[in-house]
Order: C-alpha cells, then structure tokens, then sequence
DNA sequence: CTGAAAGCGCTTACAG
DNA sequence: CTGAAAGCGCTTACAG
C-alpha cells in the first residue's frame, strides 16, 4: 500500500544516514553520542549529513537498545499550584537542554498500593531518574519502591535529608531569620509569627529562624505573640482575631507563610487597621496571591524552578557518574532564596507615636 | 560478573511470561493488548502468570515494534500556573487509567525556531497524541509542526475553533452572561465591566456575555461605565479609580479575570467603600488567590482538569479509530463551567438607599 | 485459537 | 579511528 513517495517521507533512520554519509552506523552512533575516536572530519560530514536530513534519533529504539532512557519522571502531589509549576518550569527547560524528557505523574499520597504503582511507572517507563516533592518525597512507600529498582532519585525540599538520598532544598530557618532581621531593623519589637502545620517540617525550621533573630537582637519573645495556625488562610484570619485582640497589639506580624499572611492582611482590613500603618505584615513563598492584593506582601521567594534545574543536573551526572562509579560530589544542595521586601511592611508609625507617649507620661 | 542470583532480579521479559505460561510471547502479547482470539482459559492462565511475576511490559519496546507510544504530550507555555496545574492534573490521571503517560514540554511562544522544537519532539517522541494549550494552540507555527507529523492533537480553549481541528473548550460568553445575570438579579442595574486583553479571544467572548445579559434585562449599557483592561492586577486597579471617580457610581463591576477583580477589590478598600455593600464585584477563573482575599470573590470555575480528560480520551479514540478511520464523533467538545457565588456580591444597599430617597424628592 | 519468523532503530561488546 | 554482528523486548504480517 505504500508508495515510494510515502516512504521517501518517513522519518530517517540511522541507516539512512550511515548509507548518505558512507560510513557504518556505529560510526554515526557514536557522533550523536559524542563519543570519542571518531575522526574531526568523518565526525563533521556525518553531523552534516544528519543535518541535511533532519535525522532524530528515536528515544524507543534508543532506550531499548541502551542503558539510558532520557526520561526523567516527576512525581507529585498536589502540593500547590505554583509549586508544581515552577519545579516543573525548571525541570524541562533543563530536560531539554540536556536531551532529556519529562514525564510527569500525579500520586495520591495515601494511596494504599503507592508502592506499587511507584514501581509500576519504573518498570515501564524504565526512567533515567525521578525527582519527588513533597509530600511524596518524605514517603516511605516511595522511597522504598525508588531504592528496590535503583533508579536514581532527588528530592526536592524534603522534610529532612537522607543519608546517601541526593536532595536539593533552600534554607528555610535562613529566610525566616533574614525576614525577621527586616521587620526588626524597621524598629518593630512586638513582633507576631503565626506557625505552620505541625506535621511540615518547614514549619518548625521558619519557627527556629524566628526566634534566632529575636535571640540575636535580645528582644524577648512573648509567648502570646506566638500563633499556631495550620497555613491556611482561615487559620490566618484566626491568629489575626487573637492577636490583634490583646491590649498591647503587635505592629508586625510574620506569618509563616503567604496563605495565612493574607488572611491576617484581610483580618486587619476588616478591623479598620491600616497596614503596613498600624501593622506590618510578611510572608513567605511569593504565591501568585501575594502580590495580587493591596498592599502587596513583603515575603521569600523559594527558588523553585532553580531547585529543579538541579534536580536534573544530578540526575543526569548519576547516570554519567554510573558506570565510573564515582562519588557524588554534592549529595545536599542547599540554594540561595531572595527576600522580596513590598509594601506590606514598614516602620511602626503607630507604635513609635504610643511609644514617645508613653515616655513623656 | 552478573551471577544467576542477579539475573533472577531483572526485571521480567514476554519471553519469561510466554516460557513459565508455556505458550508462545504471541499469545502473551495478545492477552496483553486484549486482543480477542485466545481462549479464555489460556487468557486467565497467561494472566495469572504476568501478575505472579509482577510483569510489566517496557515503554521501549512496545513503541518501538508497534504503532502506538503510549505516550502523550502536553505542550504549555506559561498561562498562570493554575491553569497548567488543573491541565495536568486531569490528564495525568486520565493517562495512567488508559496505560498511557505524559511528557510535558514548556516552549516559548515567541521563539522564532518553535516549528522546529515541536517537529523534533514529535520525532523523537513519537507521541500518539498532542495536547496544546493557550497561547500554543493557537500558534501557526506549532499547528503547522503537528499537521506535518500527521500527530493526532487537541486544543484546549483555542481562540477559535478549526475545522477538522479537534478541541475542547467551555462556552465562555455564556458563563459571563450567567455571572451578569446574577449581578442584575441582586438587584444592580449600574454594572460596570473591565475588558481584558485585546489579543485574547476570551476578551471579547466575555464581553458578549456581559452585553448579552444587559441586554436581556433591558439594561442599557452606560459606555463610560465599560472599561479597557489586560487581565493584570494593575489594569483592574486603574479601572477601579475611573470606574469610581464617576459622578455616579456604578454598584458593582464585572471584571472578565480575577486579577482585575482582585485589583478593583484593592482600589476599592484603599477608597474606604465597603465590598459587597458599597460595591459588589465579580471576577472570573477561581483562581486561588480569589479565595485568599475578604471578601472571597464570586467568579466562575473553568473545568479545566476536566478539559484535560476529556482531551486525552478524543486522542485515545483517535489512535484506536485510525485503523478503522472511522470519523470523529464530536469534534469541537464544550464542557460546563460553574458559577462560584461568593461573599464579593451582594445586593446593592447603598444604591437602593440612594434611590429610594431620589425617589422621594 | 495459536505460533514461528522477521523486524522496529538503536547500542553493546568485540574485532581489526 | 572504524565496522560487522548480535541483541534489547516487543509487534507485525503471515501461516496453520
């Protein structure tokens, strides 16, 4: 059924180009490969050659043949929206420019046969690597099925690092610190952090950073100023309610992340406070929200999409490093964050006028 | 150096199924691929031995030899991470129900070499289907790639609708209509609406909808009460101020995207005036930070995972009907959207206060 | 209803 | 520096 000119336009094959170029097609494998000994000027006519004839290599026959599949699988859970989109922004981009391609997988966290489904992706998809989120990347199903099938894996921001388990995260205790410096070095005293859920391990290490600038610059931390919340928005809107009811009010509040910093933002606006005049607020995360709102939130900003880009690196250098068995070099990467100081933030007008009241009293 | 104990250990071939079922791997790969022609009983056996030795056939193999790669693409270029996230989140779970697998791939919209990214994706790929995105479905340059490849595609949410053109989308004017006919049922009759960007076909859709209801209800539409935005928070800000520096203002205002919405909702409280009461507001998308805000904002849901299930089934369809060429069933799929009523609206008291006493001078 | 043979397009291990 | 042969694990086209 086919005539000539259909198959003249079916997609070359190897062989296609070792018959143009004149020579084997191992001789043409190993250019593609970038393989040494092969001759500068045999290696500049063949790349010539699949050039003129848009040659690619398919990955199936490539995979089926070799050791590498040049499939990097993400799995998540939705953990949110941006966080998804950002690891995934970096890690194609990076895929691609490697030669590599991303499959992604969504997973329920508390699906009872997680292992197996794990396995089953790895079986069939047979990946060069995997790079896993939270919550997934702190699972132990997961992390079970990854190490029975040896498929290198990285973990991106997990709750906390595994002996020989590559991961890559930011420094979260750092941040919280540094945001905390801020609303100090503004002239806040009565400052307010409302914490995450218990079970994230970010959660406590944004606490320690908190309470280590407060150490540092000898301010007492009052207990009542100390919130649980659970990062939600509403569990924001609650703190704010708490904390804004005491007698001393606090002029800064830091909530431990975005979602609860804009439901203390809310909170306040309904109380008539003006922020960042009556009070300052930060966050943390640089969600989409923060900066959709007026006014808009001074926060952290997670190298999400940069965290990924390492991911793959390492991924791919496991596979190169495979063979040579060599030692990795770095197992934990820890990436630089930025602060994003906006206009939720500023000097405690209100309490610097109460405070000179109060001393000419 | 590989002993039998390792062996043992490699994952199962056909070969091994077909040897400990004792029946050929054409038999093996008919149960497999629920092809008819095999006895029941020697189905159930040959099952029962994949199970046992947890058999999972490689991705490579079955791509390479057949027809089919069992392999989806999802090709995206940066809408809000919302929308890619719902995207993928629908068709990553639909993909592993049918045995298939997403490959994501990020693409510039605007790079002058796209035609041949995506033509080389598809050849080293060879995925059974495409699924394309905003603004990529509507990219001359990728369309052309996909039309060359003869890769069987659907477009979600495509400006328009291309014949012979598979997509999926949701009635657009439609769900802006309902969201002004529930504005005009609270009772506003001085609604005001912020366009969004002009290269974006939902713009326009939108504004039908808008124009539509007013029209129903006899409302006629005041032109300086219509403002241009670009669906960014800044726009809406902008809009707000003109909106409400007019002698009379309007009572609510319909902004065609969230983040105007949240930009009016902004302006609004920076102007003191009180949402819903002095001004209802509506946006469109649900997108999370629509939740994050007092008051919540009433806006409409796009079913967008859902789009994305249903695209991979019409590629699936098409890789099975493409024997048979049997003809499409439905080509162009419009899926229902949802009305998210929330606290952002409300009847206009202030402005039936206001009328009432006009009423009584 | 079942199977033997050939082949998909590459890489591997070996030879020269 | 280069190549001929075998094989990866499946499906296809054909035979019985």
């Amino acid at each position: 059924m086919q005539s000539p000119a259909n198959k003249s336009q079916a997609a070359p094959t190897i062989t296609d180009v070792a018959n143009k170029a004149g020579v084997s097609i191992k001789t043409v494998s190993r250019v593609m490969n970038q393989e040494p000994g092969v001759h500068a000027d045999t290696r500049e006519h063949v790349l010539k050659v699949m050039a003129a004839l848009k040659y690619r290599p398919k990955l199936s026959a490539r995979s089926l043949a070799g050791a590498r599949s040049f499939v990097i699988v993400l799995l998540y859970y939705d953990p949110s929206a941006a966080f998804v989109a950002g690891v995934q922004q970096g890690a194609t981009l990076r895929c691609r420019e490697a030669g590599y391609h991303l499959v992604v997988e969504s997973m329920h966290n508390d699906a009872a046969d997680l292992e197996q489904q794990v396995s089953r992706i790895i079986s069939t998809l047979q990946p060069d690597g995997m790079i896993l989120t939270p919550p997934l990347c702190d699972n132990r199903q997961v992390l079970k099925a990854l190490q029975d099938s040896r498929t290198p894996c990285v973990l991106v921001s997990p709750a906390k690092d595994i002996k020989d388990q590559p991961s890559v995260r930011m420094d979260e205790a750092r941040a919280a610190e540094e945001i905390t410096n801020l609303i100090i070095s503004l002239g806040h005293e009565r400052i307010a952090f409302i914490k995450g859920a218990t079970d994230q391990s970010a959660s406590a290490l944004r606490y320690q950073g908190y309470l280590r600038a407060m150490k540092t610059h000898g301010i007492a931390v009052d207990k009542e100023l100390v919130h649980q919340g659970d990062f939600t928005f509403a569990t924001g809107v609650d703190a704010a309610h708490h904390l804004l009811s005491r007698s001393v009010r606090p002029s800064a509040v830091f909530a431990s992340n975005d979602d609860m910093a804009l439901g203390v933002l809310a909170a306040a606006q309904r109380l008539g406070l003006a922020v960042p005049g009556d009070l300052s607020i930060a966050g943390f995360d640089d969600s989409p929200a923060s900066s959709l709102v007026w006014p808009p939130l001074t926060t952290v900003r997670q190298p999400i999409a940069q965290m990924a880009r390492v991911a793959v690196d390492m991924l791919i250098a496991a596979n190169r490093n495979d063979a040579e068995s060599a030692t990795e070099p770095d197992l934990h990467h820890v990436l630089a964050h930025e602060l994003v100081v906006r206009d939720s933030t500023s000097k405690p007008k209100a309490v610097t006028a109460a405070n000179a009241a109060k001393r000419k009293r």
